[in-house]
DNA sequence: TTGTCGGCCGATCGCCGACAA
DNA sequence: TTGTCGGCGATCGGCCGACAA
C-alpha cells in the first residue's frame, strides 16, 4: 500500500470503503466501451455505495490504478448506512473522507539512462540513494557487494547484487539488473522507485 | 475471420448483430466480479439484443475470444426490430442463426516438439505443409530458400527464412523463428497454425 | 559524483549436416 | 519423413576500471 501510494503520487486521493460516491458512467464509458453509447439516455451521474476498493497495478507496465466497486443507492450524500442496509450488500463504512499518501523516508526516485537500461552494464546507484535505502557494506572489503532481495508492486521478488567498486568508487547494481529491465520493458527515461 | 474461426475451432459459434439472446449475469460475475455478488437479487437470466460482436484475441497469449455489446430488451424471442427501435440503438439485424467457421484448404497446424522451441535451431515444417502451404521453392538450387512473411491474429506481421536444405533433405524455418518463439511464449506442446 | 565507454571473456544463439527413430 | 544432436562461428551479455562531464 505505501509502495502503491508513492507509485501514484501525492495528489491521489480515493474514497474509503463504505462512502457514497458519484459514478459518471458517460465518462467511464467513453474510455471503456468498444461503441458509441451517447444515444442511450444514461444519466449523466449516479449516487453509488461503494462496496469495495483495490490497490491494483497493471499487469504488463505496472501502471497503478484502483478498481472500486460501487452499488446504485437512492441515498443522499452524508446518509449513514443502518443495520438492514449493512447486512444486505455486507459491508462496513470505513469512516468518512479520503485515503491519502504518507511521507517516507528510505525512498528513492530515478530516471534511467542509456547506461541503466542497455545490456552492456548494471545500474548507477546514486550515492545518497544507495546509503539511505540498502543495507550499509563492509567498506573494508577491497570490493564490498552484497545481495538485495526486492518486492515489486505485485509482491514479486527482484534479486539484485549490490556492490561498491570502481575508480572513483560508487555503487552498483550488477547481476540481476539486466533481467529486470527486460522482464519489465524499461526503456532510457523510465524511472525506478524504491523503498526501503 | 478465417483465422479467428480456425483458432476457436468448429465447435464455436456465435449469435450476429440484432439477434435476442439470453445473458445470464449469474455466471458472467462468478467469472469477472472480484466479490461475491450472490446477494444482490440479480435475475438469472435477461434478454437481450445484440448491438455488437467483436472477435478478439488476448494481447499476451493469443487466446480467442469474442466480445459482444448487448442491450436490456423487454422484446420476446423472435421479435423483429421495428424502424423507431432501429434509429434509437443504431443496429440493423444481420439476419438469423448463428456464424459457423468456414473449412479452408491451404492450412495446417502442428504441435511444437521440444527441437521446435529450442534455441538450438529452428521449426521442422512437416513436408505436406510447406507444399500446401507455402510458395513453392526453386529446387534446381542447392539450398532453395525464401522469406515468408505471416501475419498473425492481431495483424502482426512475422518475417521467417524458409529453406530446404539437410541430408535428407527437409523444410525448415530458420532466421526469425526463436524470436516469433520467444515473444509469443511457446513451449514443447503449445501449437501453430497456419493459413495461406 | 556518475554517465559512457573500451576491453575482455564466457555464455548463448543459431545455422549446418549426421544420424536414427 | 522428421526429431534430436554434435559441431562451429558469430554474436551478445555482462563485469571491470578508465575517463570525463
Amino acid at each position: 500500500m505505501e509502495l502503491w501510494h508513492a507509485c501514484a503520487g501525492p495528489l491521489t486521493t480515493l474514497p474509503k470503503k463504505g462512502n457514497l460516491v458519484v459514478y459518471f458512467p458517460q465518462g467511464h464509458l467513453e474510455q471503456v466501451a468498444s461503441r458509441d453509447m451517447s444515444n442511450f439516455d444514461l444519466p449523466p451521474q449516479i449516487f453509488c455505495r461503494v462496496l469495495d476498493i483495490q490497490l491494483l497495478a497493471n499487469r504488463e507496465n505496472d501502471d497503478v490504478y484502483a478498481q472500486l466497486t460501487v452499488l446504485p443507492t437512492t441515498e443522499l450524500i452524508g446518509a449513514k448506512l443502518d443495520d438492514k442496509e449493512i447486512e444486505r450488500i455486507g459491508v462496513h463504512e470505513d469512516g468518512d473522507g479520503v485515503t491519502t499518501a504518507k511521507s517516507t523516508s528510505h525512498m528513492f526516485c530515478k530516471t534511467l539512462t542509456a547506461s541503466d537500461t542497455s545490456t552492456h552494464g548494471g545500474f548507477s546507484v546514486p550515492r545518497r540513494a544507495a546509503e539511505d535505502c540498502f543495507p550499509p557494506l563492509d567498506y573494508k572489503e577491497q570490493r564490498p557487494s552484497q545481495e538485495l532481495i526486492a518486492k515489486d508492486i505485485h509482491g514479486i521478488e527482484w534479486k539484485f547484487r549490490h556492490i561498491y567498486r570502481g575508480q572513483p568508487r560508487r555503487h552498483l547494481l550488477t547481476t540481476g539488473w539486466s533481467i529486470f529491465i527486460s522482464q519489465k520493458n524499461l526503456v532510457s527515461g523510465d524511472a525506478v522507485l524504491f523503498l526501503r
